[in-house]
DNA sequence: AATGAATGAGCGTTCATTCAT
DNA sequence: GATGAATGAACGCTCATTCAT
């Protein structure tokens, strides 16, 4: 569905695209009829199926979208760091905020994961995020500061730290993200364990 | 829907609980219809709803049975440890494994997750695990072992490495339950980076 | 759409079938909706689908069952006789009582023959019957009784003169079939021209 | 839809005439959506509507002009005939000739007739071509040429034996128009059977 | 306890047509 | 003359649920 548009065009489309991310979040993917989001903007139904190919389309769209722009801040928010594990935390951080500051979008990814038809697109984001986690870690092995073992373990041990905070002290209970940013890598460093004070 | 049910009425509820469980765990809630599981099965539609009053309070109920059980294992494993970073890391083991066991199971909670119908149970569910857990974490910041900090932040990160290296490493890449907890244990006990040696 | 029915659910398939069939060859595949089907009838939306498994199946088993009846007819009526010509002649007779006593079905096959969709079922119910009638074609010529040429398109032109004189006469002029059938069967067997008379 | 049309508007409009007619014969009246049309011709929808008050009109007037045209080519056929028998020849001669041509033409007829819509239009043409040919018959009568009878029905069978073998054999399995028109002609003359040799 | 039959609101999608620019 | 955008009724089909037997 590639159409030339006019300055209109654009932005009936992206009323659409962002009136759908937020119901789809709000209401999950079959809970969100195309009914739904053209009545809520006023709109005919044609109006949705002149911009877009299908229901299915549509989301995927914004499944990339913000897979896209999840990653692009993460590398923003790296470029500038040489040290691995400065990175790994860099990376952690950006992706707290991000995640916090588009919390429909991040619960879109959730649904997603258990849609069959999107689950594949979510898998290879996350195959993705852990691939650029992965190198960080290794690199940190490489230096001899952090100890040998799976770094794919690793990294998907960190994903799970930050989606899980995330989702459930800054979405859930409102938490400041950058209080919640300090724990997440707090633990992802040292874990639970006091240090073992060096008399 | 509370029935007395002779013999065969509770064999024939347990057959259709099962059979939906995992019709549900592969295909998700809304692509599996009342019809699919009775064909599945071979009977009639008025069987199921003789034994459960709609689609919803069946897939409920085996959300239930669910978290039960998973509580009930985690609840054996830790019954004679004293120690609660023993008790911590039993529990997560017990976790990954009864998760591993039951992918199904698992993938039913991920999928109730995302429906707004469901995500009340799951997160109620999920309340009692992260008390369950910050219990431990609260002793173990009593004696010491644990550094101060917040014990439900850490009980939260801990679920989260549980969940996401169990769901990528044992369900989705067959690796053994055993080999994945320990590498969950040590990176929620130790974190990323090498103990400064002690001289 | 294979079902076990019941003696009622026999009877409402049948009710639909010949409804619809109706329907169809009234209106026009396309201008004939499901939902004016089953408003026809008074019945919900979803016996349709019980019965068949879309639109599609339910013209083509009507479609299927009008073949079938037809060419039953013809071999009843040929079924005990010897001469090839009067084969031919008395295949042309069923044809042409067949179709007027079914009108509605022989304009469903007309309809069926410009649909994609269904043109093949229609071109593979022609070929049999042109293949019936170049067999006793074929015959004639070895025995002398019809001149040498190509059976089949002998065979398509007898079928062109039954099809297009029972629709031009007998269903839009409401003339007698067995009047149409001589008519039908003298122009087959000795053309227009008067046979020079043997002095 | 009367328009005073420039050059370009009168070429635009052929364009569309002829795109649509092809489109029409291929996929059917109901699978031929004027978004198709427009499409096709890389033009915007208005155009269409700009010359052409609906898709039935314009499909009107294709089928108008397919009629115009081929009874215009059988006038020209038997214009310096004289003997009726041999004007009927010479119309059958045309039509085959011409439906051969123009196979996308005469699948619209085809098509039209089981579109309620248009069948009045057709039967219309029809109309004419069997006074046509009927008016041939009679003379023959007149002369003796061809014994009596009902020279409507005889003209219905000529144009069912020239209809069905064009489509069967020339269209459908591409035998050579002069071939086929052979074999029509001679069957209408002399039917099937051999004539009885005058000893 | 269990069946086959029935309901009907709702779904995603299409498309002839109209309109503002 | 021509465009892209918009309309909205209608379509084929699904499915949780109910009912008569």
């Amino acid at each position: 569905m590639d159409r030339r548009l006019t300055r209109r065009g654009r932005a009936r489309r992206d009323q659409l695209v962002d009136f759908a991310a937020r119901r789809f979040a709000e209401n999950g993917y079959h809970s969100t009829s195309v009914t739904d989001i053209v009545n809520g903007l006023g709109v005919g139904k044609g109006v949705f199926y002149w911009y877009f190919a299908s229901k299915d389309e549509l989301f995927c769209e914004i499944l990339a979208d913000a897979q896209r722009s999840l990653r692009r801040r993460q590398q923003q928010a790296i470029a500038d760091e040489d040290d691995p594990v400065r990175r790994l935390e860099q990376g952690m951080r950006a992706s707290i905020t991000w995640l916090g500051a588009h919390p429909h979008l991040f619960a879109l990814v959730q649904l997603a994961t258990s849609e069959e038809r999107f689950a594949g697109m979510v898998r290879a984001g996350e195959d993705v995020a852990v691939a650029d986690t992965a190198r960080h870690v290794k690199e940190g092995m490489a230096t001899g500061r952090i100890p040998g073992g799976d770094p794919f373990a690793v990294a998907h041990a960190v994903l799970g730290v930050t989606n899980h905070l995330t989702r459930a002290l800054v979405v859930e209970r409102g938490e400041k993200p950058d209080d919640v940013a300090d724990a997440a890598v707090a633990f992802c460093l040292h874990g639970i364990l006091a240090r073992p004070t060096t008399p």
